[in-house]
DNA sequence: CCAAAAGTGTTCTTACTACACCCATGG
DNA sequence: CCATGGGTGTAGTAAGAACACTTTTGG
């Protein structure tokens, strides 16, 4: 029962990020070759050593902005510790682990080594970084269901069917263009931007293009199941929860 | 773009619990009061440092069993890591912050320097702690919600008044007893026990008993908005998500 | 018989889905 | 004018909230 502010047996500290992208219709993460031993040759997240000055967050924005320009992670996140004893060969590292998103539609010159990866189909991953990269997946996922985190894989102005492709390759799962733009639209997430996309060489009516509304996360949607009596004329199930964000 | 596996600067690392109790109708936090520089005699989470042979949930159970009973802790997960440099004075420490949870009813023989606290007036706490504190209650209200949750916050058997009364407290606001039987019900979370408890002095229904189906926790309200289709048999909204846990 | 507490029946609102239908464009 | 894709109208389903009502006890 002694101070906890004991710093002996010291530890490295690590951050890393799965950052996630949707390009034609698959959800993937940028990973990178290692050149080194041990896993030389094997795919890794991103990131790198924690220095004494920064915070978890500071150092993997810094440490990405090597591989992904920074004005184009639209989204970052914390996801969880990885501390297994063993999870790295050789002195102890423990891993602060985060989700990292980027629009479609945007490039980033990425060095040689890396490269973009389905998610679905992940090569062999160095460490625990395939346990990682599920767990973003997971993570936004679900928080694609419940906020506005769409505004961070999609580009600033898109039709309905190109957000339709987008979610429904980040879910995994067909999802309808009808009641996306309605459920979108419900929660006030999407404005039309008054501008049309032409129409393909098949013809058919040009798509109206959207962007969404705000810019940072919103929790759109509490799951307030047990929610405070609203004695105030009667607004939705689902929308008198409190405060937003993560 | 070398390993990331490079151990200089290591720092230290703690792990701390918020653990949380409903005692007498009120949500509370177990701080012990701080016996040494800096902070002195303000109040703080159990926790302490991470050993190298251990993850960090392994630790976070080491330590609270010095305050709490293992049996009793009822569940224990992962709130966030907390690394602003000058978070504490002094050296470096990197904290990794767990919720922890114990049912009422239970009274855990606790150190002398030690005493549970209500989180809506906490008393001056050291360091961060107060935030990961606020963070824990936030947590543990949106599980409540979404996930069975509640079974680690009751004892094994409890009417649906007392549980109201837990639910409430935790949440922070009167919730109906009627609903509140009737989601957990349909959720399939509640089985009577068949006893029933004595009425009070001023009469009145005896109240049955109950318990929670499930041990570990589970979620049982995806918040699936755009979910795959069902084609098989209407099932309800909400439920057709996939695995559960964390 | 009456107060008090427990528990059930029933209605209301709303979110989301499913699917039919209308609209605008290229050939 | 017709195929093609975009967009809207509309009914169906079910969750949860609100509240009236019944049930079971102690005095």
């Amino acid at each position: 029962m002694r101070s906890h502010i004991n710093s002996s047996a010291p530890l490295a500290h690590e951050v890393l990020a799965a950052v996630l992208q949707v390009r034609s219709a698959t959800l993937r993460v940028l990973l990178w070759r290692r050149a080194l031993d041990p896993h030389i040759g094997r795919w890794s997240l991103p990131g790198g050593r924690l220095r004494p000055d920064e915070d978890v967050e500071t150092s993997i924005r810094r440490q990405l902005a090597e591989k992904v320009d920074v004005k184009q992670l639209t989204h970052v996140e914390q996801l969880a510790v990885f501390s297994a004893p063993q999870r790295v060969p050789g002195p102890r590292v423990v891993a602060t682990a985060f989700l990292g998103l980027v629009p479609t539609g945007v490039d980033p010159e990425v060095p040689e080594d890396t490269a973009w990866h389905a998610v679905d189909t992940l090569p062999r991953t160095a460490f625990d970084h395939e346990a990682i990269v599920l767990r973003a997946r997971d993570r936004l996922r679900a928080k694609l269901s419940y906020t506005n985190l769409g505004f961070a894989l999609a580009p600033t102005e898109f039709t309905i069917s190109a957000l339709r492709e987008l979610y429904s390759a980040a879910l995994g799962y067909r999802v309808s263009a009808t009641n996306l733009q309605r459920v979108l639209s419900r929660r006030g997430l999407l404005s039309p931007t008054g501008g049309t996309a032409p129409s393909g060489r098949a013809g058919g009516r040009p798509a109206a293009l959207f962007s969404f509304t705000g810019e940072g996360m919103q929790v759109t949607d509490p799951f307030a199941v047990f929610r405070p009596p609203e004695k105030q004329a009667g607004r939705g199930r689902r929308s008198a929860r409190g405060p937003t964000s993560s």
